[in-house]
RNA sequence: GGGCAUUUAGCUCAGUGGUAGAGCGUUGCAUUCACAUUGCAAAGGUCGCUGGUUCGAUCCCAGCAAUGCCCACCA
């Protein structure tokens, strides 16, 4: 491995060109195993050998391609397993994807439409054998993504929702909340996707804002004696012996159940227990008090369609009345709906029920309104609540251990604050819906059963799965639970939250200690990046034009203290320029150290090996050590505390002002002087070979490359070189 | 309706109870000397607003404003 310094600078052209050193490093580590956790040699020297350092990579869907969250996720995950690594842990980066059950499924039917084939003229077996080829065929392409970009995961170990193991390990923990009695069957109103056919949890669920109507419906009052007595004290009603509801949806009149006043609300009081005329469908339905209903809103009196409104649904079980379902799961109006809208599509029902309502006189005022609707969070299509029968995990002791695993500080978050949109949303849970109608996932394993469960169900045991629950593996043994989890905000509930509380169940331990929440990355005017929208950067293309140290560079200065980033290319510019800038230090360095002395000789410097710690002569000497003592504290610390942008702020500031452009400068002087030159050769190379260490996590690429010409004897690759000196 | 975050140089962002910092951009000077993907130097900010605490506030506290995000069964 002895190589001569001039010849090692002869390999060194001026300007550092990622494209001829990545794939090559990258392959170079892959074919050494460095990514596996038996990547170093066991030696009685390494005091961490024994620990464990794992993450599970949080599984991207199949159907995707790298964006810049996942960039800058994998470059977090990569800087804290790299370092891990160098301080001699064994450690371990699982892969793997997730079979993202309506996303894939939506993404296949869409691409078999273009031949003008759908899903159900090929049937379910056909279906899912096309999902699988297009699993083959694109699923990965986001791994190789994350090789580009200098992710070190344990390739062997990689793992997909739907493989084989991970198959049982679902029907597994499916049988396992059965028994316990946690899952049962019921019909409930869910959220019903008409477009995919297939229910809802609540957190798949999105909003919109809509500009709507709000309808004021007459509904008359059956008796007469009451409607005189209502007359005289309201004005809401001019025109005759009726109670004016308000709402955004009167299609769903039809299936109304009831009316709903506030007991307190003076105006209707006497009303309470009496009945109304349901218009159109000519049904008497009583009049209810219910503290939910908002006496400044509308007026006061609200319908009630229990089959179609979660509020109304909770009311309708509170009073015991009856759930008329209106409409069915293609979005058309049922026979229950009446003779004059059955079989019509919901919008049409709507016009044609404010018509009918139009003639009769029944209609007081429409005035303009703008409210959210809840949409398909995969195809955007408006969810209709309707009752249907459906898979429930129970939630109340689970949400319980998942409260308590944050409150105890059992599972920490960074920043802190996210641990309080944990906590509130496990604060009032309804039970999970995990069954689904759609073809692609796992199906339940009882007999007569045809849904699939919610891809999160499966997702919730990504760390137990991928390590072998519910086999006892070695590697769960070795590897449970995982060390830090770095996600994006946006699946703190459905996704870290439902981890958390399987891992308790199935293993009895959290799976995961640490969760960080990274930066969420926009554009530059801070717009949500989107590819429908255009809006996005393809993290693919800096590589290609600024290499994948520059790349991680650029998102890691930017991504400070997990707010927000306003994305600027100039940063990936900057991390560029950083990488010549070291690439030219080196450069400087290994031209000025002797070309022979390294490979001959009996002092440990002629061995190549490096000074413990080199004398200091001069002032300038001094400052430098001390510097770079000052910067291995720092920069260890910043990461142990997830603080990566700081760290590689303190390490460029260090590397490019202090080493580069001062010592560097004065380096060249002292190196004239005989009594001071031999002394300053070795600070150049010990701050030379130290820095390449500490910035080796951030960019790995060029550190690796620049080590590999350092005449060091026997040494190994930076990849597993001791962090801090300590033995590996 | 509730909660969280943000507001500092032209742009993107750090930061500190005591004359304000980086990257990019701008201006001037310097190239046989590791790097022009460079070096040196300069210009540029009453640190959102109003009060309070303090000898002293950009930083701590209170209120306000703007922007963004999340949660919520006002139909």
């Amino acid at each position: 491995m002895s190589r001569g310094g001039s010849e090692s600078v002869a390999d060194f052209s001026p300007q550092y060109d990622p494209k001829t050193v990545e794939d090559r490093i990258y392959k170079l580590w892959e074919e050494g195993g460095f990514f596996a956790p038996e990547a170093h040699k066991s030696s009685a020297d390494n005091s961490n050998s024994k620990k464990s350092f794992t993450i599970v990579v949080p599984p991207p869907n199949i159907t995707g391609s790298l964006h810049m969250g996942h960039a800058l996720n994998a470059t977090i995950q990569d800087i804290l397993v790299r370092k891990k690594r160098m301080e001699g842990y064994k450690t371990l980066w699982l892969p793997g994807t997730d079979h993202a059950g309506i996303a894939t499924q939506n993404v296949v039917e869409k691409d078999l439409k273009k031949q003008g084939i759908s899903r159900h003229d090929l049937g379910r077996e056909k279906f899912l054998e096309k999902i699988w080829e297009w699993k083959e065929k694109y699923g990965n392409i986001i791994l190789d993504q994350f090789k580009k970009l200098g992710a070190s995961m344990d390739w062997s170990r990689t793992r997909f929702t739907m493989d084989e193991k991970y198959q049982k390990a679902v029907a597994e923990a499916f049988l396992y909340y059965h028994k316990k009695g946690w899952l049962y069957k019921a019909e409930r109103v869910i959220n019903w996707c008409v477009r995919c056919q297939t229910s809802l949890s609540d957190l798949e669920l999105e909003y919109k804002q809509e500009d709507g109507k709000l309808y004021f419906i007459r509904y008359p009052l059956v008796s007469q004696n009451n409607a005189e007595n209502f007359l005289r004290n309201s004005a809401l009603s001019p025109r005759g012996s009726a109670l004016v509801v308000a709402t955004t949806r009167p299609e769903t009149m039809l299936g109304d159940s009831a009316v709903a006043v506030n007991p307190k609300d003076e105006r209707y009081k006497n009303l309470v227990g009496k009945k109304a005329m349901l218009p159109i469908q000519n049904r008497e339905i009583p009049i209810i008090a219910d503290d939910h209903i908002e006496q400044e809103f509308g007026t006061g009196a609200v319908k009630v369609t229990p089959a179609h409104d979660f509020a109304d649904a909770d009311m309708g079980e509170r009073h015991k009345l009856p759930f008329r379902k209106i409409i069915d799961e293609r979005g058309k109006m049922t026979k229950e709906a009446g003779a004059i809208c059955e079989g019509l599509k919901i919008g049409e029902c709507r016009d044609r029920v404010v018509a009918e309502l139009k003639k009769e006189g029944l209609i007081e005022k429409e005035e303009p309104y703008r409210h959210n609707v809840a949409i398909c969070y995969r195809c955007g299509t408006v969810i209709e609540p309707l009752p249907s029968m459906q898979w429930f995990l129970k939630m109340q002791e689970l949400a319980k251990m998942a409260l308590n695993a944050a409150e105890s500080g059992k599972v920490r978050f960074h920043p802190e604050r996210w641990k309080d949109v944990y906590i509130d949303w496990l604060k009032n849970v309804r039970d999970w819906n995990v069954s689904r109608q759609i073809w692609w996932g796992h199906k339940i394993p009882l007999e007569g059963e045809t849904d699939v469960l919610d891809t999160w169900f499966s997702s919730a045991l990504w760390p137990v799965a991928t390590l072998g629950w519910p086999e006892k593996t070695k590697d769960l043994k070795t590897f449970y639970p995982t060390s830090v989890l770095s996600t994006a905000r946006d699946i703190i509930n459905l996704w870290v939250m439902r981890m958390v509380f399987s891992g308790l169940e199935l293993m009895n331990e959290v799976p995961f200690s640490d969760v960080i929440v990274h930066a969420t990355i926009l554009t530059k005017d801070g717009k949500r990046m989107s590819k429908s929208l255009g809006t996005g950067i393809d993290p693919m293309t800096l590589i290609e034009k600024y290499g994948a140290d520059a790349t991680r560079f650029g998102l890691i200065w930017q991504a400070m203290g997990g707010q927000d980033v306003h994305w600027s290319e100039e940063h990936v510019v900057a991390g560029k320029k950083f990488c010549n800038k070291i690439w030219n230090a080196a450069r400087f360095v290994l031209s000025q150290l002797p070309a022979t002395s390294y490979s001959t000789g009996p002092s440990p410097r002629a061995l190549g090996q490096l000074p413990a710690s080199p004398i200091a002569n001069t002032d300038e000497d001094k400052k430098i050590l001390e510097r770079l003592e000052h910067v291995k504290k720092e920069v260890s610390g910043l990461i142990d505390t997830y603080e990566f942008g700081q760290a590689l702020h303190d390490l460029y500031d260090f590397f490019w002002h202090e080493f580069c452009d001062i010592y560097l400068e004065t380096a060249k002087k002292q190196l004239q002087d005989e009594k001071l030159k031999e002394n300053t050769e070795e600070i150049l190379s010990y701050v030379l070979y130290t820095s390449l260490k500490l910035l080796h996590p951030f960019m790995p690429f060029i550190t690796e490359e620049i080590w590999s010409k350092l005449p060091i004897e026997n040494k190994k690759h930076l990849i597993i070189e001791s962090w801090l000196g300590q033995k590996v």
